[in-house]
DNA sequence: TCTAAATTTGACACTTAATGTCAAGTATAA
DNA sequence: TTATACTTGACATTAAGTGTCAAATTTAGA
């Protein structure tokens, strides 16, 4: 998984790929053009249904690019604390038992 | 760490222990008890900065029970998606990556 | 048991963050 | 140029988070 490029720059890049102007993408996903100028730019955040949607257009596979979405967001939430890593760490535990332990 | 307790567990437990009230613990955090029962019955989340107070309160180690906190926000955050644990995974490389590269 | 204190519950108010539109501005390229 | 694509920023709307209050319930001691 490339975790240095950003989920905006490999939505960018995918879209001039297949020769897609902003206006036809955020038509299909049925938003404003500035959106997602501003979601390809890192400006704003996609929605996880805007980021299923853009998979199916652009092409990428939708779990790859759902991780990428995903893992970038935690990132970010967590980059301020020093404990981040561990904390990830942690929640991996937590998953894990919770998937284990559905109620 | 121990993952099977939820924070509102610990918190409660921890808070019994010392033998303090509801009512006494809401009054130092600055909240109303209804709140404070919520969280330690894990119907709501407390905030950070409450968190960090508790642990002073309840003489908790603060990293500790700020990486529990987190871990479960995170771990509720992505119960849902299946691919919940490889997002934890890239999610540890992004801030690695993200803190080397600090802007 | 009685009853006072502690806790829980649910309706609601307030605030903040997320998501979006619109129109005017800037850049690009024919 | 000038038309098209993209960007920017002000603002509106909606959803989520955080809180209060008062009534209901539970708990524990006299």
């Amino acid at each position: 998984m490339n975790v240095e490029k950003t989920t905006g720059e490999i939505l960018r890049e995918s879209r001039e790929k297949k020769g897609l102007l902003l206006r036809q993408v955020a038509a299909l996903l049925d938003i404003d053009t500035a959106i997602l100028s501003k979601v390809e730019r890192g400006e704003r955040k996609a929605t996880k249904e805007q980021i299923i949607k853009l998979a199916d257009i652009l092409d990428l596979r939708k779990d790859e690019l759902l991780i990428h979405y995903l893992s970038e967001k935690i990132a970010y939430e967590l980059l301020d604390e020093d404990v981040a890593s561990q904390t990830l760490k942690v929640a991996e535990q937590r998953v894990k038992y919770l998937k284990a332990h559905r109620r």
